[in-house]
DNA sequence: ACGCAGTCACTACAGGTGTAGTAGTTCCTT
DNA sequence: AAGGAACTACTACACCTGTAGTGACTGCGT
């Protein structure tokens, strides 16, 4: 079951799910509208499609309103979006697009600190 | 002018024009062949595309025929792609994206040595 | 002079996306 | 019981994308 194809708006409506689950269409649009200015319809629709796509599952509340909650789980879309990403613009090669993000990222210290940490770890766990 | 919006097929088509440009339709048609498959047509549609949307700018040549070269740099297309995705997937947080990338990617250990300088002068370039 | 290969601008068309609107059902309120 | 609010499933529609096909023009080889 890879995770499935995950637009730019429907990310907005994961995110929120991710967040919290199961929740109503109407919750949902409320929590979503200060940033996105939704109508409830636009949000139903993105429901409806994730559900469809089996990234959502929609269920019933005790009183009979259908909720949503994840299907998939974020790291796998997370990791597949992260994929075809680095596929796409820096062809495959991890480390160009690792040295872009390290540059134009604005670490701590400590930030720096802990990724060169990761960054070690990640050669002994290599084996 | 920010770089406009390459689609995954586009990109292919823009890779092989900052190869080396100019070249013509028919040119590029071949060297993605092996790769992609892709009808003559198909090809030209997207170079269509790409000069409508100012990604590529056509030219002819001394035969009269048709050449297409990149009107917009590749670093600021790869610079704006990669913001897109990180504000989509990672919420616009780089460390989460540096963390995933870094334990994801197989590094050698020389490839480790240079990030490690990379992210140490990232720190002094802040000032 | 004719036909074939290359080139070109247009057109096509289905599936995905963004962003809703409509119309029907149901339940709470007055 | 009637009106309105919440909920639901459908429908709409324009633009983007992937992936070509058509028909016209042209210059080269015979």
């Amino acid at each position: 079951m890879q995770p499935p194809d995950i637009s730019e708006s429907e990310w907005v409506v994961m995110e929120a799910l991710w967040q919290g689950a199961p929740q109503t269409a109407s919750e949902i649009t409320k929590s979503l509208r200060p940033t996105t200015n939704w109508a409830e319809n636009t949000v139903r629709t993105l429901l409806t499609r994730l559900v469809e796509k089996g990234a959502l599952k929609k269920d019933e509340n005790a009183s009979g309103t259908r909720v949503f909650s994840p299907a998939v789980q974020r790291e796998a879309c997370v990791g597949a979006e992260s994929e075809s990403f680095m596929q796409r613009v820096f062809r495959g090669a991890s480390k160009p697009l690792l040295v872009h993000f390290a540059q134009n990222a604005q670490l701590t210290p400590e930030e720096v600190r802990e990724l060169k940490r990761m960054l070690d770890q990640s050669l002994k766990n290599q084996s």
